[in-house]
DNA sequence: TGCCACCCAGGACATTTGTCACCGTCGGAT
DNA sequence: ATCCGACGGTGACAAATGTCCTGGGTGGCA
């Protein structure tokens, strides 16, 4: 819905690379970065890009804290991140592109649509949020229109996270929430977070009350539902 | 149970595409039922399977509760099932499948290689269990392998399968432990099971004891974390 | 037949958890 | 200068949770 069914031109624009694929190798004009945990996931994503004939994958990561550092020497149009990723959040990694690759666009592709995931993506200066639903030829266009400067989001996805507000939670109390998901109790958060179990019981009990539940379980829960976690 | 699997035509030898039957289509010889609830996942897996010389796509599902139907009507050689779909669980289905389609060989293909998990598929009739990490290559490879009647496992997670016990769960000790996991008091728990509190407690207290925890939602998690909800 | 595991339930009790009132400090905004 | 919110903490109290013990019923198995 976002964007129009694009005629299948190549892009002139941009690196100034004049294309039209005329000889054994087409040219591949868009450069692109994935990181993506779930190797299966990844490797079919990359194989299929790189069909595309306009696209080329020019590194694949499994990390969040590798991002950065292969997207320096990598030089990619786009990365396309997904957001639960070990060693680091592909919204941090999006953030710190901005700054260290600022010549590179953010492609969001996570599992959940969280409202406060697409507002947290938009600040860190993303161009577009895919979902992980959705068919995959939604994919190679996405890549395309982030590259002409177009934002994608989904717009229903968008219309919710307009609805909800942004997050109530203090930074403490986020803590302490993501703390307590795992079946921790409130002494093993208060060493944790090097805290008295008093505050503690203090902050989840606001999370609580801001979050509309009946226990730290049921906050948690319905934070990371917001994408507030 | 092992009439022979539909001797179909020859085996294409390379990416030939001089075995061209009548019609422009290459033979292809194994069909395959795709079970997956990511939509892009699916797409993506659906369109590499398809590009194999031998193989065939004939029918994709989203959710666990169309595999058996589809199944019946597409006749497929192979059922690549993911384990946890909305509507039933992937390992329930192929249980029932060894019934209705016993020509068609089971293989899971899962996110997590819990141990439980792979107990229940080879209980369930499944022959071959693969974990969606590892390079896409392993996925037609696989599917060539438990058409040929053979085994597919990974090593090391047949060997933690094997190391950890059976399930010592009871069917209510896990009914109650399913029903803990979200966040729900005991009176939501004893509500939901038609059961009385006292009850709840006593099979949560027992569940909590027999996974070595200190509370539910961490016996919910180490037995989750073993395949054994 | 007894034994055993599972199912279901209740009561007593200690611990954990959640709520509330109240106390300070600090930094930013008005 | 004052207000406000986040931070960190204490103490008291009620509710929820977890443990242990008791009991009864069922069905499978030796």
């Amino acid at each position: 819905m976002t964007s129009a069914p694009r005629a299948r031109a190549v892009r002139p624009t941009l690196s100034g690379v004049n294309e039209m694929p005329r000889d054994h190798r087409p040219v591949k004009s868009i450069r692109v970065l994935l990181a993506e945990d779930q190797g299966m996931m990844r490797g079919a994503l990359a194989l299929l890009l790189g069909m595309e004939p306009d696209i080329e994958v020019v590194a694949q990561v499994g990390r969040g804290d590798e991002i950065v550092e292969r997207a320096l020497v990598a030089r990619p149009d786009v990365a396309l991140l997904d957001i639960e990723l070990p060693g680091r959040s592909g919204l941090d990694a999006a953030a710190e592109l901005r700054d260290e690759v600022p010549d590179c666009r953010v492609l969001i592709l996570t599992t959940f649509g969280r409202p406060g995931y697409l507002r947290r993506a938009m600040e860190a200066g993303a161009a577009g949020f895919l979902v992980k639903d959705g068919p995959v030829e939604e994919l190679a266009e996405a890549v395309r229109t982030v590259l002409r400067g177009e934002t994608v989001i989904d717009p229903a996805l968008a219309a919710a996270a307009l609805g909800a507000g942004p997050n109530p939670l203090t930074a403490r109390e986020r803590e302490a929430l993501s703390a307590a998901v795992d079946g921790a109790t409130i002494a093993d958060i208060a060493g944790r977070l090097r805290l008295s179990e008093s505050t503690v019981r203090n902050y989840l009990s606001s999370a609580i009350g801001k979050t509309g539940t009946r226990n730290r379980l049921e906050a948690a829960r319905a934070a990371r539902q917001q994408g507030w976690l």
